[in-house]
DNA sequence: TTGAAAGCGCTAACAT
DNA sequence: ATGTTAGCGCTTTCAA
């Protein structure tokens, strides 16, 4: 690897020339000299060092991106649209922890990246409590979590991007109900995200609208306290066996994501039960997998990739003007209508 | 953020006994002192700066690692095992980029490792074309791939770990014939990596072990250029289409992946046909979500965990001993029965 | 228009 | 057992 007093010496000129092309201050240079530097850092397929230029400058083109587990397809769909984005628009890399939702491994990676020197870290699907972030950010870290964040309107030193995750399940009630049904359950995991209360809200917002609160409930199941990749999809597959039984039974499902809907559908299938005959099913995310399903499954897509440029520009802006306040972000989602969801049996079930 | 001189002034010591406590040099260091040191790292929650480390000693504790899209579960799942590996086992960092298989955005990741310091990268599902990896290796990158290499038993300088392809395919073929199963097929997608071909030799193999030669057919669908999620999927599923219409249709199939084998499956329900009552299907990778199809999909289980352990102990033990050679490491992959396999129906169909 | 030199924070040889 | 110091490769005043 050269350096460069390689490339200067190579050029016959001094180091800050050569520093100067690097960084474009190229203003009031001879062309001449321009033209030799850089056949010198041709010649010598000379990189700059780095480490060096964060040593002096104190920043480097890096982001940290937090997830809870890149195998899950949900968030590994963010992180490709999130790594893409910071890449190609700005030519920043990635570095990528999985927490499996542990505090204490989101704490070591916000150390690390301090160490590092990386100043710009995105945190997806956070812990329900938000202080260890407040600390880093204190620290010396521009945060942006994508998900709601934990007490609306509370000042916070953290971007926050998310889907108008009210919205998402007023529309998928407002599916269902349109769709004929009249007895209805929003089936989630619980406490883990923030996300969850307000899709309960739009849930029960859209079943009031068509006078139907009385049938609209919640069912909800617990999740194992360590992370796996499957949890939500057996959350699903459990609650299927629970709802299989329940008299009257409700005929239209909305699932908080489209991986609980894929266990609703593995466990209403082992319960007898035929989705979309018997019960229809509609979840929220939009993953590409949803369509592979059987029956391809009606979903609420969220945004994702322009929820990731979002994401990339708010953290690199940031960075660029600390004056920029933290704000929210809320992104407007879409039914995507597929085979999981048709009318109600005839004869309703369990009466 | 302290600097090891506020350490220093802190403690009353010199900088190079703060370095000293830091990088473990204790031996000959007197009790009061080690503490002093230690009080005052407490007292200012220094952290060593890694960029003036890296400086100096060339090192810094990243590995890279380069996936075609890490949306793609299958390498979700690797990644995560790659990272969590790296992390727990060896405090490295992870530097993740999406290459969509384009080898310029490949050859960009490599510029950018090397520049900042990163001398290890893991590279999963690689191009055939491997030379430029040649390359990066000459310039100073410590390289594993995951998959086989392009022209087993040539020299190369790179690692390479994988599952024994002929193996699992071979596997998976058994089964059927095991079943019952007496007209095979073997679906994959065109060219795209190097496993095919062993899986192809290995499914036939099992075929003419059971003298099933003449009816064990590859079939096999092209993939668009750009790189898209769905991909695999789209292809298992355009291919059913094709198969549903062959005479004599086959009615045992082997997916040379476990995202093509989903695309069967809702391919072949398209067009009518059910599984595993008309036609038996069977995946290769053993994702979780394999568990959670419908019907339940049978695949051939990769250990991905422990070769996940292998990749990231290779890039790491090479780092610190150039003098090791790069080597081959076979997995051996295990049969998962589920539901997407049952023996053939009564009356051979398309005859 | 170009060059000299200080210094970013750390490590490690060398000195004491 | 502890301290002094050169130098890793770069940026950036300041001087010429």
């Amino acid at each position: 690897m050269s350096t460069i007093a390689d490339v200067a010496r190579q050029a016959g000129v001094s180091v800050s020339t050569i520093s100067n092309v690097l960084n474009g201050r190229i203003e009031r240079m001879s062309r001449e000299t321009l033209e030799r530097v850089q056949t010198a850092i041709a010649a010598l397929d000379y990189r700059p060092n780095r480490a060096a230029r964060q040593l002096k400058t104190g920043h480097t083109p890096m982001l940290g991106l937090l997830v809870p587990s890149i195998a899950n397809p949900m968030y590994g769909y963010i992180a490709r649209e999130v790594e893409t984005a910071a890449q190609e628009r700005f030519e920043h890399r990635v570095v990528l922890g999985n927490t499996y939702r542990n505090q204490a491994k989101e704490v070591g990676f916000f150390d690390d990246l301090l160490a590092h020197g990386v100043r710009g870290v995105i945190v997806i699907s956070s812990l329900i409590d938000e202080r260890h972030f407040e600390h880093a950010v204190q620290r010396g870290l521009v945060m942006v979590s994508y998900d709601r964040r934990a007490t609306p309107g509370a000042a916070s030193a953290i971007d926050h991007v998310s889907v108008d995750n009210h919205e998402a399940a007023r529309l998928a009630a407002a599916h269902l109900i349109e769709r004929g049904h009249r007895e209805l359950a929003f089936v989630t995991a619980s406490g883990v995200t923030m996300s969850r209360s307000e899709k309960i809200r739009g849930f029960r917002a859209a079943a009031e609208a068509a006078g139907l609160a009385a049938h609209a409930r919640v069912i909800d199941g617990s999740t194992s306290s360590e992370y796996g990749d499957s949890e939500m999809a057996d959350v699903g597959r459990r609650l299927a066996a629970r709802i299989a039984a329940e008299r009257p039974r409700p005929t239209g499902l909305v699932a908080v994501n489209d991986m609980l809907a894929y266990g609703l559908l593995a466990g209403l299938r082992e319960a007898g039960l035929s989705v979309p005959g018997d019960v229809s099913v509609i979840g929220m995310d939009g993953l590409f997998l949803s369509a592979l399903m059987s029956p391809a499954l009606t979903t609420v897509r969220l945004p994702v990739p322009a929820m990731a440029q979002t994401i990339v520009e708010r953290v690199i802006g940031r960075m660029a003007d600390p004056g920029i306040a933290p704000g929210e972000f809320l992104f407007t989602p879409e039914l995507e209508r597929r085979d999981s969801v048709a009318a109600p049996p005839a004869t309703r079930s369990g009466t």
